[in-house]
DNA sequence: ATCGTCAATCGACGATATTCGATGAACGGG
DNA sequence: CCCGTTCATCGAATATCGTCGATTGACGAT
């Protein structure tokens, strides 16, 4: 029969594991909300000058969530514009998708 | 008026943290959709059985589990048989969550 | 009471992550 | 052409995390 034993392939756990790990940080959570807040794209100055961290330390969350696509990039002139992905947060998993083994969505690739 | 420009709080931004954290690791993924896959709660041996870590490893997972109250903890005999939370896995939030600035969400305290 | 089983805790180690300050590269303006 | 601004990257310090083996404690059976 379909006795379900087998744990979920490693690779898979892994692949949920990066996308919960994108906003397992207090940091990131707030450039996200913050992003989200503003309507228009925002520059890293603009970032660093609300969120009280350092801007090499902002360049850096802002490169993880560009990782996983969760924010968007668009560079203009000497300054970078990050916004939301609206078609990632609506993927992003839920605890509902891993307990019923719902395939691991994958980061929309368009830009 | 209402222009928001400051950031998250820190506090709720931990909060949302820390429930994306209790699944930003590929073993406690596994152990949550095992526990899923079987209906019946099951004890500490039979995970370590089948997830390819140690017992204190499992154990200690387990209890980060717990403490976001994604997992229940029944103890029988020599033996602590967990189970899915599953009020919990419906109440974790989404990204969706963090991007509208809805409350944080707090695990229900009963067991 | 003693032994064996089961699970939680402890201590340690290596691997990752977060943060910072400093440096460097790209760009626009005078 | 030079200078200031803006951001990415580098290197290092620190903190957090995941894993293990060993120990401890609780329980049941003999």
């Amino acid at each position: 029969m379909d006795e379900q034993k087998e744990p979920l392939p490693r690779a898979e756990a892994e692949e949920y594991a990066s996308w919960f790990k994108a906003l397992a940080d207090a940091t990131r959570i707030q450039i996200v909300s913050l992003l989200a807040r503003r309507r228009e794209p925002m520059s890293v100055g603009e970032i660093v000058a609300v969120s009280g961290v350092g801007q090499s330390t902002v360049s850096h969350h802002l490169k993880i969530l560009s990782e996983v696509r969760f924010v968007l990039v668009e560079r203009q002139g000497t300054s970078s514009l990050y916004r939301i992905n609206e078609s990632c947060v609506s993927c992003f998993p839920t605890a509902a998708d891993v307990v019923m083994g719902n395939p691991v969505p994958t980061a929309p690739v368009r830009d």
